[in-house]
DNA sequence: CTAATATGCAACCATTTGGTTGCCTGTCAA
DNA sequence: TTGACAGGCAACCAAATGGTTGCATATTAG
């Protein structure tokens, strides 16, 4: 799990998991379009996101195509996003609360 | 958006979020126990996610408590890993066929 | 074969990160 | 006041990160 949230701490990385959630399957080189630095450091991205499992690939003849796999990021949400989610509604409020300064419900 | 994913990209502060769900308004001391590290280095790790509205204080005598504050969390939820889920149950699948070959429906 | 295309590998570099230590400030208790 | 407790600040350091460049390899087109 820590790899994932590695992974998805870098703003390009996300970004090449949004180019691969518009259109699946595109190569290295589609990959780089639209990223203002060299082949390899899109590589290296790419390479993290496969070490957290969030992409996959397959050789196309010269060519390396890119797929999504979401699968970690729904981990995320289930295993960890979830469990902050019991209070949504009440959350901020709760929070000005505690600011406020009530320490228990004693004073 | 990027600072909360920078945030929640090391163990040790997902693990000092987990401890304020479990407990909020913890303060500092407390929150090092169990913490192999020394009190400045937790310190820093709660900078980071105070810096990414994680985490709100509030200082009451020499003691400074913390308090969980998920909002950050459910904006990511919301707005990045909602895009995600469209073919949630199928996406597995998808993959599978996506690395077994055809690039189109076409050969 | 030759040349162009698509990608891979490795060395290298600056900056950021995550940690340390030493010392200072503010608050509570005796 | 004095000492202990809780925390803050700043300098410093090693390792990880994110990027570069140069060159090598494999595939496709002529």
């Amino acid at each position: 799990m820590d790899d994932v949230f590695k992974a998805l701490a870098d703003p390009v990385r996300r970004q090449l998991l949004d180019s691969l959630h518009q259109r699946n399957g595109q190569t290295l080189g589609e990959l780089c379009e639209g990223h203002d630095m060299s082949r390899q450091a899109v590589t290296k991205h790419l390479a993290i996101l496969e070490d957290a499992n969030l992409v996959a690939t397959r050789k196309e003849g010269r060519e390396k195509l890119h797929f999504l796999n979401p699968l970690p990021i729904f981990e995320i949400a289930d295993r960890w996003i979830e469990k902050f989610e019991h209070g949504r509604l009440r959350a901020l409020d709760e929070l000005k609360k505690n600011l406020e300064g009530k320490r228990d419900g004693k004073g």
